[in-house]
DNA sequence: TGCATACATAAGTAAACACTTATATAATGA
DNA sequence: TCATTATATAAGTGTTTACTTATGTATGCA
């Protein structure tokens, strides 16, 4: 892996918004709306977010019907290390269960 | 670790000059003067460079004399990952050898 | 067919970033 | 003591970043 690949990828994970997304992504694939729900963002904010993530090659996208499902990419360079990294962060105050509770976890799957 | 200081670790090492500053630390202790030949930048650029890996916990400073010695700091909860993707990092085209070859290699030890 | 939903994209903006040049500080040595 | 060396810091600048609001696009359903 060359300096400018690893700039690119560590870039896209060094912020805490997205972080907080691979984290989610870390253990179940969801979309765009309910991260807009988990994150308290704007759609467009989150969007440009999975953008960042895409392009480092870190995620993947499924288009299902109207939702676009997003999840890690398991075969990534650094898709171990990101694992290590993430085991380190503390688990988010909003969970996907709350979601479900309140009824706002969509079934895009 | 919280996902701000996570953020602040991540987005020092996140750069290509800072990557490569790391890299030719994970090998020896070095000082400013020595990263102005290896990288071929100015010395404010260099310094401010170690000023934020420092900020970020990353490298330890020690002064000697007329110079600073900075080295990796084996303490820091990353320096394990840190290790890791540096050696997924390609050896620089400028070695301290190189430098040693001109005679402009300090001997601040 | 027409409207709502899920998402992407574009344009604008404030803040952060990586440099530059200029200058300050502190240690060494003639 | 005075010049040199090694480094830090300050101020200025162009670029990148992370948001905002507005709008475009595509799917699904009544």
């Amino acid at each position: 892996m060359d300096y400018k690949q690893m700039e690119q990828s560590l870039k896209a994970v060094s912020d805490e918004t997205r972080m907080l997304i691979l984290k989610y992504l870390s253990k179940e694939a969801l979309c765009i709306c309910e991260f807009t729900e988990l994150l308290d963002m704007t759609q467009p904010a989150i969007s440009q977010h999975m953008r960042k993530l895409k392009q480092a090659g870190l995620i993947c996208e499924e288009k299902r019907g109207r939702w676009t499902i997003w999840s890690l990419n398991r075969e990534h360079a650094l898709f171990a290390v990101l694992t290590s990294l993430l085991t380190m962060l503390p688990e988010p105050k909003r969970t996907v269960e709350s979601l479900i509770a309140e009824g706002k976890k969509v079934n895009c799957s």
